[in-house]
DNA sequence: AAATGTGGGTTCTTTTTTGGAACTCTTTTT
DNA sequence: AAAAAGAGTTCCAAAAAAGAACCCACATTT
């Protein structure tokens, strides 16, 4: 299988991947997410090379996760915002911080990554079903994905 | 930045990602998930390279998630499965299942994925704050990752 | 006994992708 | 007039992935 075929597939999962499964993809998303909005401070912060990253915010708009936006004419600058589709990752990149926080742990970590906006109290994510607010796990799941 | 560098990031999302960031590895642990744990099955199942998977399967027992384990002598045969941090990953791809099956819909998709294992019911994956309960936005949250 | 099959890789070559640096173009600042 | 900002593009070298073939230790079939 190539990488280009995964869109097509029936799993999911390789739908998913085909979207945000590069290296570099959930990067960027992340600094989208704290507000980064243009090309040069992607390049900056991410230390991706300039190519690569051109060529991620282009797809990242094909598929409608990004979408530029014109901030100044003359010379036309635009500049990189997350759709609903791309806010919707979140749930995603939140899953992903909160696994490696814990297995992954860093000396300089400050386990208070994740706060509510207003009150600023911590938070830990749970994943639950919706209806019935209980957890969800490897033992609940029948399968995931196809 | 190197992609080999992630790993030492204090940003949880590129240790993260250091992990499980590249092409392949979220599709071997979707199907270690399904049951699959020999070599052959795997590479059937994901059509990917031989000289690939041996390398992610290696790479996946260094980093913790896979464990190596030995189901017959002469000649030596092992299997691979999921450790306890390798099932602490099933949050993130939920989310990413939900959120492909949202954003990127199939026709072939049958929308009942996510199922409890015992009473069968649909499950709609939902991201909560464990002690309040309430759900988790990018409008709830300060900031994500550092 | 010889041929074929199985499971789990490794080796080899070709194609893609990435890394790294330099260059372009338009407008604003010094 | 020269330099800087901003957003890329171009070019070349290095690394990674695709694809196919090969290897090895056994087991099974003919």
């Amino acid at each position: 299988m190539r990488w280009n075929d995964l869109k097509d597939e029936s799993c999911p999962v390789a739908r998913g991947l085909s979207v945000i499964g590069d290296r570099w993809t959930m990067l960027i998303l992340r600094d989208c997410f704290h507000g980064i909005r243009r090309f040069d401070d992607f390049q900056k912060r991410l230390g991706i090379t300039r190519h690569v990253l051109a060529d991620r915010l282009r797809k990242l708009e094909e598929d409608g996760v990004l979408e530029r936006q014109l901030y100044q004419e003359r010379p036309p600058r635009h500049e990189y915002r997350l759709t609903a589709k791309g806010l919707a990752l979140l749930p995603v990149l939140v899953t992903l911080v909160q696994w490696a926080n814990r297995w992954e742990p860093h000396p300089e970590q400050n386990d208070d990554m994740l706060r509510d906006r207003e009150t600023g109290a911590p938070v830990e994510p749970l994943l639950v079903d919706a209806a019935t607010h209980r957890p969800l796990t490897h033992r609940t799941l029948r399968r995931i994905g196809t």
